[in-house]
Order: C-alpha cells, then sequence, then structure tokens
DNA sequence: TCAAAAAGTGCAATCACTACACTTTTGAAG
DNA sequence: CTTCAAAAGTGTAGTGATTGCACTTTTTGA
C-alpha cells in the first residue's frame, strides 16, 4: 500500500539512526549529561539534521505517537457493551502497558523518564495533547455537548491517574484503586 | 513581629521591582517575546541578580508559594466537622480565587499564563510540588499509610481539578461538577 | 537529461542560565 | 567609631539548546 521510495526510506532511517543514538547514550549516562552534539556525533548527522528530525531534545525519546490517540479513543468508543467508559480506560492503559513490559529496555527506560524532571514534564504534556480528543470521544459516547465539563474533567482525570500508576511499583492494584474511585464518581453522575 | 533590617528590606524591594517589571513587560508584549535582560533593565539590576533572587524566567511571575501549601494542608486538617475531604479542597480554592477575583490584574494574568505553554506547565509543576505533602495529609486525616494509592491520586485528582477549573470561564459549576465526582468516587472508596 | 524539491551541512546568532572573580554595602562586634 | 566578614550586586565569559541562513548533495519526476 504505502511503498517508500528510496528518499523515505534514507530519511526514516537517519530518524532512527538518531532516537537510536539518543536512547543509547541517555540510558547510558542520563539525559542532562550528554549534549545534542553528542548525540548527532554518534548517529553521524549534523546538530542541524538532528533537529529537523526531531523538534527537540525531549522528543529524541519520544517517538510513536501517531497511532496512540486513535487506539485511546478506539478504546473508548469500541469497548464491549457492559463496560463503563472508565474500566474501557483503565483496561486499556494496562493493556498497552502489557504489549511493552517484555521489551527489556522498557524499564530502564520508564527509569529514566521518572528520574528527569524535564522528561517527566514533556512526557505529560505529549499525553495532555490527547485530553482534548478524548474529552470529545466521552462527550460523544454520553450524548453531552462537546466541551462538558465532566468529560473534560474525566479525560483529564483517566491521563493523570495513567501517569500516577506508572510511577507505582504495584501498577495493578494502583490502577483498580485510582480507576475504581473515578468509575464510582463516574456512575454517580450519569444518574443525574 | 518580624522587625527586618535595611538589608533585608533593600533585598526585598530589589526582588519586588524585578517582579513588578516581568509582570509589566509580560502582560504587555508576552512571555516569550521579553527576554530576561529586558526585565533586567527596566528593573535596573543586572541578569547575574535577577537570576539571584528567582531560579528561572518562569519564577518571575509565581512569587507567593510559602504559605500555599500550608494553606493547601490546613484546607484539610482543619475542615469543618461534616465535611468531606473532597468538598474542604474544593472550598479552599474556590474561596483562595475569590480573594483575587477583585484584582484587575488577575484576569490578564491568567489569559497570560493560559496562553503560554511554558507558563502553564510552570505553573503545574509548581502544584505538583504540594502533591506529596497534600496525599499524606489526606492519609493522615483517614489513617491511611502514607504512601496509599487512593490518597496520592485523590491528591493530584484534586490538583488537576483546580486545573481544568480555571481554565473555564464557568468555575463555580465547574468546581461542582469536577469535585462531585471526585467525593462520590471517594466516599465509595472509604466503604472498603 | 535536467530542474526543482528534499535532505543534509556548517556557521553564526539568540536566549536562558551559570561560574567566576570582583566591588560595594551593611550588620555587628569590639 | 572602626573594622571586618557576610551578603548583595556587577560584568564577563562561558555552556547548551535551538534557529536562520546560505550552501551542497541527492533524488525524483517530467
Amino acid at each position: 500500500m504505502t511503498e517508500l521510495g528510496r528518499r523515505e526510506r534514507k530519511k526514516l532511517q537517519t530518524r532512527q539512526s538518531i532516537a537510536d543514538a539518543a536512547l543509547e547514550l541517555f540510558l547510558a549516562r542520563g539525559f542532562d549529561d550528554v549534549g545534542v552534539k553528542e548525540v548527532a556525533d554518534r548517529a553521524d548527522v549534523s546538530v542541524t539534521t538532528l533537529f529537523k528530525h526531531f523538534p527537540s531534545k525531549e522528543a529524541l525519546l519520544f517517538d510513536e505517537d501517531a497511532e496512540m490517540e486513535s487506539s485511546l479513543i478506539g478504546a473508548v468508543r469500541d469497548r464491549p457493551a457492559g463496560t463503563s467508559i472508565p474500566a474501557a480506560l483503565r483496561d486499556h492503559f494496562i493493556g498497552a502497558a502489557e504489549g511493552h513490559v517484555d521489551h527489556p529496555l522498557f524499564e530502564s527506560f520508564a527509569r529514566l523518564v521518572e528520574s528527569t524532571p524535564s522528561l517527566r514534564a514533556y512526557q505529560r504534556t505529549m499525553w495532555l495533547r490527547h485530553e482534548k480528543a478524548l474529552a470529545e470521544a466521552i462527550a460523544a459516547e454520553i450524548g453531552a455537548p462537546p466541551g462538558d465539563v465532566r468529560c473534560a474533567g474525566l479525560a483529564r482525570f483517566a491521563l493523570e491517574a495513567r501517569d500516577v500508576i506508572f510511577s507505582r511499583p504495584d501498577r495493578e492494584r494502583a490502577a483498580a484503586e485510582l480507576f475504581g474511585l473515578l468509575e464510582h464518581g463516574w456512575q454517580a453522575q450519569q444518574q443525574a
């Protein structure tokens, strides 16, 4: 379907080299102790080129973002019958995480982000980018107007819950507790 | 009570000049279009001095922070009998806001922050600084261990709720809706 | 085969922020 | 009233991320 020409392939390859170099160096020596110059050197590109591919140093570590939003929305829209929206979001988050847990770098990566304030901040704004879309998807599901406060709130709370959950050792339990709270509050709200 | 010597007074005065200059310039021309050099010049201090008083450009706009945490904790700990924790937090937030609403600059300030991503991010991390303390205060209230997930979650949700609420025109209503959700979820959780 | 678009480069500049070595002011002790 | 160390302030020179620019090389499509 999407046959890529040599140009596109090379471009992706360059991008990948840069991302790989960044991940390796950052994991080994920490985000703040590696300069972008060094990343560019290891990827054998110029700094200018690096910034043509990534908008910021932080972005070097957060690549996959296109499909994330659609799968998030999908989790709400196409949830199994009888499943509440909070439950669907909870399942989506832990399900998506399990797909990564086997990856040996995943935990180190999580630890790196966890321990670097600028990365935590960046990751969070990346997630919050989806807040509006998620809020609207929720509103559509319950037949509320697109700007509905409760839907915006639930969207925000769910994304933040994810953040809290992933910063905890006992993720399963944390997920159950936090989404349990949202679940009850949400159900109660639906009556009104 | 706290008699300040001339030195301390001058120091505070310098700090205030800087903060004033910053507020004026940022409100007039936007945060990103004013350099710290310019702020320092208008306050008639060197850039070095500016950074001795404030840790970052963003910090120029967020001064009051010392008592905020204690009043936040106090709102939970000393809440009127029969008031739930979420309700106490809601009242605290809207009460604190009302103390500022008369200030003519408050709305312009809110708009400035709202429209400047780096300021939004900074304000948020400022608030999240209190998350841990708030979580522990909540835990103490309900006799849970200090690291309890539900308390951490409620703390996070409440602080985020504040953020959502203040970005809305209909603050009163938004507060009622969002804290209503938290209230119900929290009560249900308390049964277990 | 050729011209325009795209990818990449190096250089210089901007901007927030820091380290440093320095001068001035001030509080307080003698 | 002196004196002296701490605190406040300064200018200079740096670092590190990020951008603008003018340039070369590659690739594509007519």
